[in-house]
DNA sequence: CCGGTATAGTTTAACTTTAAATCGTATCGT
DNA sequence: ACGATACGATTTAAAGTTAAACTATACCGG
């Protein structure tokens, strides 16, 4: 071990708690993703479609914090399986709005119900004023930059 | 949106709060190992190392919760810039045992104080209480399961 | 209208990741 | 000792990811 301040070492030790909850968390939370067979990415692209309505790739891409080059690719599997459509917008013929099929939004509707009760179970292990505290620290940490 | 129990909300929310916490956080942090040229496995890897001394593959994986198939692999890469030494262990010829090498331990020593002043600026938005009282939430959400 | 610039999306190359099949080694029960 | 089984590591194939180069479209100033 160095030689740190003791803040050092309980800003550590914080982060890293910080860490393994989100990755414990979230891969419990992944575990309902694997019978429908969609990845994360498209779990999360047509969870945007549905909660936003239809959106642009640009905007989907920032909402789920991949590269454009990604969602291309995430979209055309989506395509592929009939689960969104794309839309040339006739305004700006440069966007493609992507929309929720029929079949994307009874399939989003089931998954994110099941993902909506998986993390309603993970976050039962604290109580309705710890769940409040954890999302105040959590907003005051993310908010710092970038 | 849905009919879901109020419960419910308070859960989706905290849970999208610690999601992006974690996110923001350790994409600023990793902003750090840029520089190094080191992948976040990498990184992970020779932490572990350092941290932990010697240690086989198989455990490598476990703590830094890849398959055993892309520590093969993370090895190699580390082992061609001549950051670790692998060593067959002639009591169980089935393992591994990985070592840093010198040069592999002067990056991570130095690496690592970065990484760890990067963590210290971000987590001090938190007062010291406040980051006992996150660390005790987290420790308590994470345990659940597996 | 025209030329420059900005923007949305696509493509490509390089890399990381995983799951599954496989290889070699060790262990356990008989 | 033998066979079954388990285990660590590697390989392979398929997929996801990014950055960077590129295409097509739009906008803006003159």
């Amino acid at each position: 071990m160095e030689f740190a301040p003791k803040s050092t070492y309980r800003a550590l030790n914080t982060y890293t708690k910080l860490m393994r909850a989100a990755e414990s968390v979230t891969s419990r939370v992944h575990r309902v993703l694997s019978a429908p067979k969609l990845t994360i990415s498209q779990f999360g692209v047509l969870e945007a479609l549905f909660h936003k309505g239809p959106l642009c790739q640009k905007d989907i891409a920032a909402k789920i914090l991949k590269s454009t080059g990604n969602i291309t690719l995430v979209i055309d599997n989506l395509e592929k399986q009939y689960l969104v459509r794309r839309k040339r917008d006739n305004e700006d013929r440069r966007f493609l709005t992507i929309h929720l099929t029929e079949a994307g939004t009874n399939l989003i509707t089931k998954v994110f119900a099941d993902v909506e009760a998986s993390i309603a179970f993970e976050m039962a292990s604290l109580t309705e004023d710890e769940q409040e505290l954890l999302g105040n620290l959590c907003k005051k940490l993310g908010l710092k930059g970038g």
